[in-house]
Parts: C-alpha cells; structure tokens; sequence
DNA sequence: TTGCATTTGCAAGCGAACCGCAAGAGCAGC
DNA sequence: GCTGCTCTTGCGGTTCGCTTGCAAATGCAA
C-alpha cells in the first residue's frame, strides 16, 4: 500500500525459485514467507491478505494477518508481487512477472476481465498522446459497464458475480 | 458506496434549486441536508465526508458525519451527487450534472488532473470497439504517470501532491 | 398546533490495514 | 552442531473509512 508499485518486476516461476530470490537480497526465508509465496503460487489469480492468512480457506495452513501484509509488502517492494484494488473491496495480491494483467470491472455486475496490457495499448495510446500520461491499467482498473450490463435495461442487468472471481480474457 | 453509480444526474446550479429538488422527491430539507448541499456548492472540486461535515474546515457550521454520509447516499441515490475513488484515501464528493469530470491520477506524485470526460473519449472507444465494454472513468479515475514523472528519473519525480488537490484541466 | 413519518446524532461495530513490542527463529561464523 | 546476532513473527491494540441501531428531534401536511 505504502509501495510504489512501479520497481521492476522479477518473474519467478516456482516456490523455491520465489525464496532464492528472497535470500538473493538478503531477507530471511522463513515459514511464514513460505506460506505466503505457496499461497500465491497455489492460488489462480489475485487473492487478498485474509485468504492468504487463512491457507486459502484451509489448503494450506494458517498464518497471521499482520505477518502476512508485512511480508506482502516486502515482496512488493523488491517486485516479487504486485497487488491490485478491483473496485471496493479488499486489495488482491499476485506474483509479478511473466503473467502480469490489467482488469477491466464492471461496476454493475461487479464481473472481472483479465486483460493481457498489449490489448489495451490502443487506450493507453489515445492517452498517451492526448496528456503525455502513461496508464497503467494493473493496479487500479478500468472500470465501467461490461458487454452485457451494457446492453440489458437497467433492471435486468447480469447477476453481481462473487468477489475475487476473475474472468480470463476471452 | 453502496449506491450504483448509474442513475441519471440531475443538474441543479443553485443550493435552493438543490433543495427545491429534494421536496420534490418527497424528502424533506432538513438543516444537515441544506449543510451538505452548501458546502458542495462551496467546494471548489470533489471533498470528502469528512471535510463536510467539518464544515470544510470551519467556513461553514459542522454536522455529524453520520448524517452526511447518509445525505450523501440519498442524493447520490437521486442524482443529485456523484462520488469518486482518487486512488486511495477517502471517497470525494461532488454535484452531478453539467460539470461532470473524469480523472487522470499520477500515482507517483499523487497529482489529479479533472477532464471533460469527452477528451477521454477516444480511449472509451478504443475500448468499446475490442471489448464491448463502456468505460467510465468518473468513479474510479484512469492512474499512471503523469507527464512530469514519465520524463523524470525514478529518484526526482514530481513532489506527491496535498490530498484533494485536484488540477483543473489543462 | 398537532401528529407522525422522516431525519438526526450519538454510540457502537465492522472490514481493511498498520504499529509496537516482546518472544521466536534464520543464518553466518565458529 | 552450537552460538549469537539480527531479522521476523505473532499478538494486542489502533487507525481509517464507513455503516448500523436506536432513541430523540424535527420537517411538514393537515
């Protein structure tokens, strides 16, 4: 929360991977880390600190919260991971790297799409071009009406999918 | 907050029209509500509950941030306001109606820039065309970087701006 | 002026995130 | 393998933004 969310990322691409890049930099690999980067590695996309600290709802074992935010935070510093706010809600964590997205969320449904950035280089083109401001789509999302909730009459819009349930890009 | 966002505004461009439009919804102008809506009007941009009900420091008498925030959902419910998610922090609030704003937030020097939202149109439609999906950037602002922290190094970026200061269009 | 539903204002609660600090545990050096 | 230093943990408590419950106050129609 307090980081910049703009440090390089390093991709890891397993656990173990993740912890030598943790002593790389001298930080500590202990089992509460550990716990934090199975969970990131077991989950299948962004998950908050609370799912986090409770093992993925009981997959993995438990940890403390504060802990848990701690380590997140360090992890993000050193751009092991990068976290997202889609829409209200808790904060969503992800490992950084390779599969990194940006969302699209629509604020009727609340469904979420995730977008690999090169399909949204048009947008942030327009916007480059108009005010020198460079988008970034991955920590705050675009939010806005979906294709559906678009089309539907304004009382039948498409059910509110659950929180953290994020759809893959088409 | 718990409000859809998507109702359609209503523009009022005086604090008795304000009002006026209140009792013609069947809701009654109490002082707290004629509080509220003074200080919207007072506001020169988006202001967060609490500075409402703090009388935005003092100008005007201060309520309780209870009530304003229930007032604020009333009118949001009815169109009368908007409100706007500048990165994190507290929610902003403003009049609905004419002088609608999408937003530009720096998030390295915390800088907002207010838009009309038809200069951001071009990316909507970017966005519509691959996706079907009507972007709105007025509740939750597109963010990245400014231009001033584009071209700078990562070390001597823009000084991060007060909270709530939001930059006027260029 | 009365009657009553709507609003208010206070206290308490809640979810998300953070701080302080004593106790615990990695890991480098022996 | 042990020692000792330092980093990390885990717990309690706190903050921030916002909401809920409820009795008391107050718009406003009649």
């Amino acid at each position: 929360m307090t980081v910049s969310h703009l440090n390089p990322a390093i991709g890891v691409d397993s656990p173990s991977a993740a912890c030598e890049a943790l002593r790389q930099r001298g930080l500590r690999v202990s089992s509460a880390r550990r716990l934090v980067v199975a969970a990131l590695f077991a989950a299948d996309g962004p998950v908050s600190a609370e799912r986090i600290a409770d093992g993925l709802d009981g997959q993995l074992p438990s940890t403390d919260l504060t802990s848990v935010y701690r380590n997140l935070e360090t992890f993000e510093e050193i751009g092991l991971v990068r976290h997202v706010h889609l829409g209200h809600g808790p904060g969503l964590y992800a490992l950084a790297g390779q599969g990194d997205r940006e969302y699209l969320v629509c604020e009727s449904c609340d469904r979420i799409q995730a977008l690999d950035p090169a399909e949204l280089d048009d947008a942030r083109e327009a916007i480059r071009e108009r005010f020198g401001f460079e988008a970034r789509f991955s920590h705050f999302p675009i939010v806005g009406l979906c294709e559906v909730c678009t089309d539907s009459p304004r009382h039948e819009r498409a059910p509110r999918a659950r929180r953290e349930r994020v759809v893959r890009a088409r």
